[in-house]
Parts: structure tokens; sequence; C-alpha cells
DNA sequence: CTCAGTGCAAAGGATTTGCATGCCG
DNA sequence: CGGCATGCAAATCCTTTGCACTGAG
């Protein structure tokens, strides 16, 4: 894990590569996603920060993906959601509960890590499909609605 | 795979068990996702069988997915998707390709699956965390839009 | 006859955009 | 100063819903 000091640094660099100038609710944006730990959604992220306005909120967010800073995770969930890019945290997947909707990051072990890369590197031979990334998810309940 | 009868045959079942017809447009529906082989949005489908008037399907869908017959699958894209459940198919992931939007099915090998699953089982017991199915997504590029 | 299913048109709701204003460079 | 970022409000667009009609049992 990076420090917020880092991160900060980091998501400057990758805006000014785009030519996008780090602003200050940009700023904020990223420190409300640094500090949750999960995907969050816009309303999330609102009342997280009340003074993010959430035409702002929906513009920088998109602005910020563009930038390869923050990721769009889709899931059935009516609203999006947003983490920050897994350069800036690191490798993980979800648990997806469909009791309350929540979604918690979670690491799997690295030498299935290890075996998933090995057999993506088999689907892009044979299929010559090139994949950039994986996901996996779990989809289940948690604990607290088991 | 199953034929397109016995998937009839298992959808009528199903749909029984939920106090629900099997009626022609719902078999309209189902026979364009099976011939599809791969998840489809509202607009492909409707332009599949041209008797279908979109309301309609997204009711019918709805239907589909609470009997457990069809999936709603969630994606980076402006459309949600639907596919037949992995009871009347087979388990299977997806290949989104992030240039055209398209999503290809696809299965991994079989002790990469087993692996997951023993994985997965890890996950349950360390997190409390009780996981129903999963989902594991490339995205990247496909052969056409390298 | 009754009631679920259908189809049209209108409503809903997350997300996007137009436009006037403020602020960074 | 010039142009991007902002914030409000209005518009978009996928999806859902109200309502009158049709058809299966």
């Amino acid at each position: 894990m990076t420090s917020g000091q880092e991160v900060h640094t980091a998501v400057g660099a990758r805006l000014r590569q785009v030519e996008q100038r780090y602003t200050a609710s940009r700023r904020r944006l990223v420190d409300v996603l640094a500090g949750a730990g999960r995907p969050l959604t816009i309303p999330e992220i609102l009342s997280d920060d009340a003074r993010l306005p959430q035409s702002s909120a929906y513009r920088n967010l998109a602005v910020l993906e563009q930038a390869g800073v923050v990721r769009r995770v889709q899931v059935h969930d009516e609203f999006a959601r947003y983490e920050l890019d897994e350069d800036l945290t690191e490798h993980h997947h979800h648990l997806v509960c469909v009791g309350c909707g929540r979604i918690a990051d979670y690491t799997v072990p690295r030498p299935l890590e290890r075996a998933l890369e090995k057999a993506i590197a088999r689907v892009t031979a044979a299929t010559g499909f090139d994949a950039h990334s994986h996901r996996l998810d779990l989809v289940g309940l948690c604990a607290s609605c088991r």
C-alpha cells in the first residue's frame, strides 16, 4: 500500500500526461476513494464529502478514469462504482454480496494468481484474444448477511 | 450442451416452479439467447426477432431471470446483457473486448477451474464470505480489434 | 369468466450536458 | 487575459410502469 502523498504525486503525473489539471475537487475524489478500500457508488462518494456536487463528481470521475487513475466497476447494482486503479493500490478482486449489495476487496493466493495468468496466456494463444487484465468476482453472501 | 428441445422442457419446468407460464414470446427470447452463444443486449435481442416489443422483452427477461432461466450480465457497456443460465448451457467465462464491446464465451481448463474452486473455499473459510458463484472475465482486445 | 400476459405510451432514475461564472496558469 | 473547471438546472437515454386489451385455461 502506498501512502496518501505518493498516491497524489502519481495521480498528478497521470493527469498531466493527458493534459488535465489536478484540481482540488479531483484531489478530494481521490482522497475519498483511497480511504475506502472498496469500490464506492457515486451517492456514497457524495455523502462522504459534501463539498462535491453531483455533476462535478461524475465529470471528474470520467476524467480520472480516462487518465487511468480510477476504474469504473460495474456490478448488478443500479449504481456504478469507482475505485482507484490497481497500479495505485494493489491487484485484487471483489466479493459481491447479493444480500446487501456491498462489495469488499480481497486478494487471492499468489500461486493461484500465477495459475490464472498462465491460463490467460493460453487463452490468448488459442483464441487470438489479447487480454490486458482479468476480473475475478465472487458472488454470494457476506458474513453479516448469511 | 443440451438440445433446443431439452432447453425448452427445462425452462418450462423452472417457470412452473415460480408459477409463471411459458408463453410464446418467452419461448422466442429463449430461442434467441440459445442461438447466440454469448450474452446479448436488448437491442441485439430485439433486432434478432422483430416480433418482440421492447417493453415485453424487458418484462419477460425479468421473469426469466427470476425463474433462474437467464442471467443478467453487467459490463462496462451502456446496455445490460442477458444469457441463458449456466445450468442450461455450461459453466463458462467471458472475453470482454474493449475495442468493439463484444463479449465472447470461453471455458477455462478443468484443472484451473478446480484450483479456482479450492481457492474460493479457502476464501469462504478465511473471510466468512459464502460464495455461491464466481465470475472470471478477461478484458482486452479481440482478434479483429487488435 | 377470470386473470396473467401483451403492447403502447408515458414515467422513472442514473448519468450527461448547456451555459454562465470563477479561477488557475 | 484565455481557457479549463465548476455548479446549477435541464436534457438524455436505458429501463420500468400504468393502463386498456387480448388470449389461455
